[in-house]
DNA sequence: TTTAAAGTTTACCCATTGCTAAAATTCTTG
DNA sequence: CAAGAATTTTAGCAATGGGTAAACTTTAAA
């Protein structure tokens, strides 16, 4: 009588139709090391993550698969249409995380840690209430 | 001057010295499942996380290898000490997340979504603020 | 310009978390 | 008790996300 629904564990779940955590981090750190000095290389992501360029070498390939960035051989990493907006809703969910762990009281480098985990985890109707807090509060 | 020091990811990093999203999961439907059946065993927890037995049965074999879980052949499955502490913690944690987010006006529905993916990224800090705000609120 | 450094790619490895099919065991019931 | 149902286990497959070592390109410097 309890175990009703099953439980959707929420990492790992779709392809192409639902990015994946590791997808929006990559693309928001491309975006923005993009904006920082106009081309992003793996090597520049190996170091924001703290993974080899192995790693991200992989990691693009499936990015490049799903339609989120363009590159050729040895050429520096673009994203799409797809992945810069992708960019630009992970930026905006991950800002307003942040300001609310502030609002909150939590300490900025606490919030900074914080926000990076709960982003990928918040709801659109959660993220309103989050908004919401922000206005009220400073 | 910006990507300073790398960013760590939380989701799968270490091994035996921090317990997996997955292990607090797992843990925490063992006790609640061992609470309201007496014994728990790997059928009801695949039904609980929509997977199969068999991923139920090497998950296990990481919970015992590790030190939360034991178990026998074709055996139910119990928490050792350390499992009951890590559920107990994790119940608590869940809780208090899925309260404030109700408390935010949340829906009921999105919150437990929600609670069950930010749960495993909240900071004793961020919890302690959480808390504060559920007993200011209602 | 040639060479060395930096960056990228390829070829391997491993663990985790999912699956199906089939074998083994335990439980239940006729 | 024997047969069938339920459950667990084993064997084998796949994708993701991590690694090293070594080869290959590109860039920078002497």
């Amino acid at each position: 009588m309890n175990e009703s629904q099953p439980i959707k564990r929420r990492h790992r779940k779709t392809r192409a139709d639902h990015a994946s955590e590791l997808a929006e981090d990559y693309v928001e750190a491309i975006a923005e090391i993009s904006a920082a000095k106009e081309v992003c290389r793996a090597v520049d992501l190996a170091g924001r993550f703290g993974v080899s360029s192995v790693t991200v070498n992989r990691t693009i390939a499936r990015l490049v698969r799903d339609g989120y960035v363009t590159t050729q051989p040895y050429a520096p990493i673009e994203l799409t249409d797809l992945g810069q907006k992708l960019a630009r809703q992970s930026k905006r969910r991950h800002e307003t995380v942040f300001q609310f762990l502030l609002a909150l009281g939590v300490s900025e480098s606490v919030a900074a840690i914080d926000a990076e985990g709960i982003e990928h985890h918040v709801s659109p109707e959660t993220l309103r209430k989050f908004q919401a807090y922000i206005e009220r509060h400073g």
